[in-house]
DNA sequence: GTGAAAGCGCTAACAG
DNA sequence: CTGTTAGCGCTTTCAC
């Protein structure tokens, strides 16, 4: 059952050649060598029999330069994670890559995945030898307590929760959830509701307290909360719709993303009710749609693009070993007013 | 200037001790070994003083247990690229990886990311020491040629558009193009015009061709062509306002993606009109977001799903080793009608 | 035409 | 408490 791995040797060996063989017929360098295309017929075919697969760490140690010191970087990131974050913490990486790359130093950037909530079943996590260094981010609140628990063997910068014992960088509490209130009840919303997924990270789940306490104490009574099966376009419309033909009323919703809020737009707009008049409406994100969407949605942008602002230099001073990195930076997030909360008087 | 990178030895020799106990020291087993803590403390400041960083070839190589096989998998794509692309791509090749990882084999999917149409500037590129397999897209035609004159020396399939020599999953040459002009024409647009970005990668300009060819064919005259500068909304708002304001009409409008006719709705509604009834619009994507315009956007959806649906096999047919393996598939892209094409007779 | 051998950087086992 | 050594898988040089 337990196959070991073929290497060079073993195929050397099954052909009758020199491992030397192998290794330049499977380089295609056989010419140089002047192999009998005979001989390199078999090792080729020997190599697909056996299943050979080259390991890449002998290789590129064989072919190290000296001279070039190489930094593997990853993200690591739940499957379920929006597409957005990932791709601007991504893109924010890749830039200061480019930047930092000289002759001598050398980066390469990968994405390692998780299922939210199994992070620990992860192979080589615990390893301290596939990563310089990783961003960490849309973890669920289990992975955290694993992670705080194991203490992983290179730099780490969360992004976007806290997690004791590493580099975070996070929205400031409250703040998001608060502001959504505010903005609401500012556009004179009496009965303001929330709408968000089944599953809360903790950061939802942050913003779903906050927005709620505030609701509570400025109009007396609790947010109606609507909950939907994803984060979806989709998911957020048939949600609401629910929500309204149960006889739920409201005028003014804070959807946790945009794609919610987006769905939401449409469930409003069948009901026969109009944004912001008889619903206001506050998102999330930073999507680019955002402002695209009739009427164009406010968004508390969500602290991405300034988190990762912080996150990717952060990530840097780890690896030069530098002693003073902040173990928090808190990141207050822009909101954008926009037609979607702006109701007549 | 060329300093080379630093190891261990160097560490040890410069602290004076030996190798072993700067291995130990870095990898936190200094209590094991029971070290003094005058020596760890000099081990660290020469580490970080020399600016040590450790070669994970050498570590992993070492580490390496020969039961297991890894797979290091890549996707290669222009940071210029289209988000939500890579992302398929990615979460796709994820997918497959979760299935096919088994205890003896393991799998790594890293990002790699170039300027298009610099491909050929990308270090590293031509060795066979990084990666098994390798899915390629988001080229441009300069880089196309760079690859196709390179032979890379490991699988790769490309995405998108056709390289020769190289295993390729692509839309169906035109389709997206006459498809788009079809719908419109269906409508019963009796000018059609085109938006699009300067920067035309092989299959917009495809996409562009196709279309004009078709309208002029149908209608005997030229499609207003829109260009804007770049694929965000807001570049598809202005450019589609310049058009209007030089006084240029037009009833339908195919947008080369969903973001640009995204945009494309505000400009034509901010000018009084209104979609569909005064311009058609059909956009080409999968974004989330497109049905949830308002109106929402007709679609030809882009080949990416079913190409992405194509090509992650294809890669691991290669990586098998597979000699049947067809080097060109082509994809015919599902279109969703929805309303913004739906004009009153 | 082909094989033997050295060594890339690292760590675990062993020997003091 | 610390040093020496072997060897992970691979390729390149040298020797035959």
């Amino acid at each position: 059952m337990s196959k070991p791995a073929v290497t060079i040797y073993e195929i050397a060996k099954h052909v009758g050649v020199s491992p030397a063989a192998v290794s330049s017929t499977l380089a295609n360098r056989h010419i140089e060598r002047r192999l009998s295309s005979e001989t390199v017929r078999k090792i080729r075919e020997a190599a697909t029999a056996l299943g050979y697969v080259p390991n890449m760490a002998g290789r590129r140690l064989r072919a190290h330069k000296s001279a070039t010191r190489q930094f593997d970087l990853a993200i690591l990131t739940s499957y379920e994670a929006p597409l957005p974050l990932v791709g601007q913490v991504l893109h924010a990486l890749q830039r200061a890559v480019d930047v930092q790359t000289t002759e001598h130093t050398r980066y390469a950037v990968a994405i390692e995945m998780f299922h939210a909530g199994r992070l620990s079943e992860k192979a080589g996590l615990l390893d301290a030898n596939r990563y310089h260094g990783v961003i960490l981010t849309n973890t669920l609140p289990v992975d955290d307590a694993f992670v705080a628990e194991a203490r992983l063997p290179y730099p780490v910068v969360v992004l976007g929760r806290r997690i004791p014992h590493y580099h975070c960088v996070l929205e400031a509490p409250d703040f998001v959830g608060r502001r959504s209130a505010e903005v609401l009840l500012e556009a004179k919303c009496g009965k303001p509701g929330i709408l968000h997924s089944r599953q809360l990270t903790h950061t939802t789940s942050d913003r779903l307290a906050a927005f709620t306490r505030v609701v509570k104490e400025r109009t007396g009574r609790e947010a109606a909360k609507i909950v939907s099966t994803g984060l979806q376009p989709h998911d957020g419309a048939v949600a609401l719709e629910a929500f309204f033909s149960e006889g739920g009323q409201l005028d003014g919703l804070f959807a946790v993303n945009d794609s919610l809020a987006a769905g939401a737009y449409r469930a409003i707009k069948a009901s026969g009710r109009r944004v912001p008049d008889d619903v206001a409406v506050v998102g999330i994100g930073d999507y680019e749609l955002a402002e695209y969407l009739d009427p164009p949605l406010t968004t508390v942008a969500g602290a991405n693009e300034a988190m990762v602002a912080e996150a990717v230099p952060m990530l840097f001073r780890l690896l030069r070993g530098e002693e003073s990195v902040s173990t928090e930076v808190l990141v207050v997030p822009p909101v954008f007013m926009r037609q979607s909360t702006q109701r007549r008087a």
